[in-house]
DNA sequence: GATACCAATTTGGGATACCAAGCTGGTATT
DNA sequence: AATACCAGCTTGGTATCCCAAATTGGTATC
């Protein structure tokens, strides 16, 4: 498969050098979230291994991470991509507001709030001509990113690793522009709550907004889960 | 390293079998949560190839399982058993109380409180004849069952993973009997506001449950900090 | 005695060969 | 026509082999 005797360095879009076990892992979770590979496929580590061009062993322990992430599960002796869970998304969203809500009252008691000026130029580079996909992954990142702030690293960890698993099923909801400009107006008041210092309003508004957003999600999806099944993609009810 | 052309399947302690892949994992995990390798010892695929019969496939996918719930870490090129770190243990008490706060409340608002029985059972089996480990053991599964009754899949392995990152400090903190008596109480004051559909009693006891444990836990640790050196066992400072 | 350098060994990353279990398609029997 | 059964193929699990890089230990040089 490699007829080359020198080991082949993959190379990602920044031209940085990393395994081949690294490559296919961000390759395939790539594919994942974007959808190429739809919820509820069926995966095999010999199609894998042809389509990056690696051998097993990367490709096992690249499955192995996206297991553990949740994106992929095993199907009896098989592999398959995880189906869009509602049950999950509730659930997903309720342990989102703890840890997020946990951590935004940490950073609110910071002293130095400068950084904070970062997260508000990431959502003000959002303007009308930006195309919608941006707009997802900065409110993706918005989160991420707050509960960065916090300093501790299992609550970055935790909404980091929620955000992954939220991240299909919003990406489906991108359609709907209204969503999109009413989480970027929330996302600027909870922000400024923070900076304001007053953890008590931005624990409010961060929760009002996360189990809002739930609902509007859930909703959404339940009511179109008809056209998603029609789409190929496994959606399992709440 | 295996003759026969069968199979082997490994067995647990109960007889049911398991892949080698899983059989190296919970091996491997329970050497390093009893501390029979010290936190900081170097790890080498090829020796625990050789110490559990396993080739080196399902001795990588072990690894990689432990790596991601923090039990053993890369260091450079090779493995390591994970350090005692005293930055993480504070972080860690962090993110218990927001997952587990969260996870408590919800199982207030439960109607069916018979459950609640179970845990004070095994709460109750502990009595002074009870060896330390068996204390000690208990009052981890507390925490790991009290969340499991919320029902929400997400805290429930927030707070059984944190447990697992936790068990080995609170293990090495077993000398303490005052320690153990004292957490017993407190186990036993919550679960009588959970019971009594308290929310927000069992909320402020389980915090500062969490929190004063943490407190003691660094406190021991940093003390001992020398001991623990001279045993071998890696601590990195806060 | 300290240091620079080189060879041998060790080690993790990767590739491949093999096996058993399970699935698939077809066939034979009723 | 329906069903039971079997051969062959697919697939994940495991073992083993190879390689490049890094570590190590010793040696020669200054």
């Amino acid at each position: 498969m490699n007829p080359s005797p020198v080991a082949v360095n993959a190379a990602d879009t920044n031209g940085t050098t990393m395994s081949q076990m690294q490559s296919v892992e961000r390759q395939l979770r790539e594919m994942i979230l974007d959808l190429e590979i739809g919820p509820g496929e069926r995966l095999t580590e010999r199609w894998i291994e042809s389509r990056f061009g690696a051998s097993r062993t990367p490709v096992r322990a690249a499955l192995l991470r996206l297991e553990t992430e949740g994106l992929i599960c095993r199907d009896g002796r098989g592999w398959t991509v995880s189906p869009i869970n509602l049950a999950e998304l509730e659930q997903i969203a309720v342990y989102r507001e703890a840890v997020e809500v946990a951590a935004v009252r940490l950073t609110c008691a910071l002293s130095d709030r400068s950084v904070i000026d970062d997260i508000e130029a990431m959502l003000d580079s959002c303007d009308d001509d930006t195309p919608r996909e941006e707009w997802h992954s900065v409110g993706m990142d918005f989160h991420i990113e707050l509960a960065r702030l916090s300093g501790n690293d299992f609550l970055f960890r935790a909404v980091r690793d929620a955000m992954t698993r939220l991240s299909r099923a919003r990406w489906l909801e991108v359609r709907d522009e209204a969503a999109l400009g009413r989480a970027w107006t929330e996302h600027h008041s909870i922000l400024a709550a923070v900076r304001a210092g007053n953890a008590d309003e931005a624990a409010r508004l961060l929760s009002a907004h996360i189990i809002g957003s739930r609902d509007r999600l859930v909703t959404s999806l339940h009511n179109d889960r008809r056209g998603l099944r029609a789409r190929g993609f496994a959606v399992v009810a709440a």
